[in-house]
DNA sequence: GTCTATACCAAGATAGAC
DNA sequence: GTCTATCTTGGTATAGAC
């Protein structure tokens, strides 16, 4: 029984798992209507007829990614609410928020999500999966609204700021340091000006 | 000689100036992928090999629907620095954001082209344009750093929750109601809450 | 300056072998 | 479970008439 898969026939979910995190990269790069079918079979190493029928259609397998995008961001959101910490829970949620940066594709798969709310299915997602945040926000993390979507805003200015690719001229163009570096400052608080830019190593390479 | 087009045939630059406005608002509601050339002419009330034939390609014309939407936003904000009032430039720099909405297509449009930052030429125009606003507000509006980042991050969240039509959960849903006045609210600072939503109005029709 | 017709290619999806 | 081959559609771009 072969379950480290050596090369080929793996089960469909071990494949499932590959393809979506596969996936969740390309449409990241690219965007929806962007990212054909064939991109995401060769960034997963299989066929492009398997990935369809596998997922049904495209939009499903957005669909899915989307979804996964959101749990993964609620999950890493909600184990900060147990820790013990001489950091506040805003200050927590912020630098979850960051790690989750390394999970490459993540953020920027659901930012892609976002703006095509005039999609009547990828929308309806995308909505109720931004209030999600929203309420978990306020309601678990006790949040006032206005803190709320301060911590939204700043969110949404770092996921443009990656999806814009302001960090390729992170080294030429010192305001687009300063922006970028200032963006990940404000929410992770004091923790970026003691380690220098360590914290931004992931975001250029 | 007929300069207010009763029907076919106007200057190239009039028709030029039609399609750009119909195409600002295409790619703002699908995306650049995800719009075709066709849905720009029939929004423009032109046959689509004239658009390619007036652009070159489809990728000229999203950069500049791109250009033409930073001119605007820059040329907005600009108009507000000789005022004399009794707001602060901030607050009016706000203002003339949520203005902005009302140039149907133009922050949707814009936001579309800054999360494709891996195009190569769409990314380079995209970054150019976002460090400019970003200048600008430091350079010409005196902003801090963070004051520039807080209002930019602002913006980018007032994009994403008309991006992915949070409107259209704004009567069904008080939270969704909450979030979105709420992120027009920071911008518009007291002037909403002394209106009441008049100033929303624009956005859920 | 603008259209119709069309060439051509890319991409999603299906059929069926292994 | 996974692939190869292929059908089919739709979309960019060109040619050329008016």
């Amino acid at each position: 029984m072969n379950t480290t898969a050596t090369k080929s026939r793996m089960a469909g979910d071990e494949r499932r798992v590959l393809i979506l995190d596969a996936a969740t990269e390309v449409f990241a790069e690219r965007g929806y209507a962007g990212t054909t079918t064939d991109q995401v079979a060769v960034a997963a190493g299989v066929s492009q007829p398997y990935v369809v029928r596998m997922f049904g259609t495209k939009e499903k397998l957005f669909l899915e990614v989307l979804g996964r995008d959101l749990d993964r961001l609620l999950a890493a959101f909600r184990a900060e609410l147990g820790v013990v910490s001489e950091l506040s829970l805003s200050e927590r949620l912020g630098i979850a928020y960051i790690n989750l940066l390394q999970d490459r594709g993540l953020l920027l798969s659901l930012m892609h999500g976002f703006v095509l709310g005039s999609d009547p299915v990828i929308g309806k997602l995308a909505r109720c999966g931004f209030l999600d945040v929203y309420r978990f926000l306020k309601n678990e993390a006790g949040f006032t609204p206005e803190d709320a979507a301060g911590f939204l805003a700043h969110g949404m200015l770092i996921n443009t700021l990656i999806g814009v690719r302001m960090t390729d001229d992170f080294e030429s163009d010192p305001e687009a340091r300063e922006l970028l570096s200032g963006a990940l400052r404000s929410k992770l608080g004091v923790l970026l000006s003691l380690s220098g830019q360590s914290d931004a190593q992931h975001l250029t390479a």
